[in-house]
DNA sequence: CTGTTAATGGACTGTCAAGTCCAGCAATTG
DNA sequence: CAATTGCTGGACTTGACAGTCCATTAACAG
């Protein structure tokens, strides 16, 4: 997914690296926070402390920066979900991870969105190179769902014939909402309303009778992906 | 709702009005494509073919205009909704619904978002009135779909005790998410599998035993909002 | 140690966009 | 029909920002 520009491919020694990412995690946090159009490359610059050249030494332009901010972004948030997905095995669990969502938005006054949804909406009809990029960093992001609904289909808190794929984009569908509204009312309200409703609808693929947990592999319809 | 601009309260002839209400139709269009940050005000004003004075004859300034263009989008909206909702009585009106979002993006090849939503993401850290006023759009917002869930209570095809302000959020939710993957995933299908997740939920809510209509009002919990 | 290439500083340019200003026209009203 | 006020045209100013350029220093390789 990395850029293939003439300047990503040049040789760099450790100083150089560094300060790349120095500059990358600047204009992440900064694009987190004001978003894309928000930032200039001046910004970013002062509040690393480096020069104009420097930049332009390491990124062709402005939009060669963006698409490492994706990347880095999608590097953050899948970091983020996945202690807490990769190994679900009960109702508790996801449980825990829809508090530590709804948490981490309280710590932060519901300021923000989510790191990635927010690109997408900034910058889906203006860079399909962006579009692409952060279409993938979701895609990976569902897997990891499907992956922990699998989990529970294992552990026989969910049925075999619950669609995990598509489970999952629900789920994050729910998410974006979610973090959208919490955003605009400043409240986390919505948020766990929605996160609440996703998991209520997981819940209504759990087996009728409790299952022993069987190890045989789920036979799920395809997702709309493939 | 509306603006306390020096000139929003200036006396305007019927060709002031017209004249100015070309100016926010252009420019809601332009921004619903492009973005509040995509779209300048000579952009705006070739497309209407109107000039710079005429434009700060009706506007204090740029974002006098954007505060315009959301309640022009409220209106919209609403509007577009309403028919559907108001007159929940079925599954099927629900599902009428649904097909109509559906078919909505579908034919716009699933560009753009929803028009309150991606103006959310945009303003709610940068414009604090904005904000405010997006806030209450989608509240107008969920109280319609609240009260089309109420007359599914009414109608029996959902249990009394059912929240509906609390579904009314987060269908909202499933909606916002939805489209913003259909957005991205350039497929209507992510925003089909969130509303039909959001609709599956709302039928966990269906009265175990058919119920006869009542005519009795519904005691709801209050929403978070009061 | 010397040449090559990376890393850096920072001034400079060109473009674009927001907002101002003034002058002229139109319409309404007393 | 005159005066007031709204309506319109468009040039102009100001500032911000992306991107360029050249000069200098630092690091590394042969």
């Amino acid at each position: 997914m990395a850029d293939l520009s003439e300047v990503a491919s040049r040789p760099l020694t450790g100083k150089g690296r560094e300060t790349r990412q120095r500059i990358i995690d600047a204009a992440a946090d900064l694009v987190y926070e004001r978003g894309v159009a928000g930032v200039s490359i001046d910004d970013v610059l002062r509040t690393t402390g480096t020069s104009k050249s420097q930049m332009y030494h390491y990124f062709n332009d402005k939009n060669d920066l963006v698409h490492a901010v994706i990347e880095r972004q999608r590097e953050r948030v899948l970091g983020f979900h996945q202690p807490e997905l990769e190994s679900l095995s009960s109702w508790d669990d996801l449980q825990r991870w829809r508090n530590m969502i709804v948490e981490t938005q309280a710590v932060r006054a519901c300021r923000y969105g989510c790191p990635l949804g927010s690109l997408v909406n900034e910058l889906v009809e203006l860079d399909e190179f962006a579009r692409a990029q952060l279409s993938g960093a979701f895609a990976n992001w569902e897997q990891m769902i499907a992956q922990g609904l699998a989990g529970m289909v294992e552990a026989g808190k969910l049925r075999g014939d619950a669609n995990t794929a598509d489970l999952a984009v629900s789920v994050i569908a729910s998410l974006q909402g979610g973090l959208l509204l919490a955003e605009m009312d400043r409240s986390t309200r919505p948020l766990e309303v929605a996160l609440d409703a996703a998991i209520a609808h997981l819940r209504s693929f759990a087996p009728s009778e409790p299952e022993p947990p069987s190890s045989t592999r789920s036979t799920n319809q395809p997702s709309y992906r493939e």
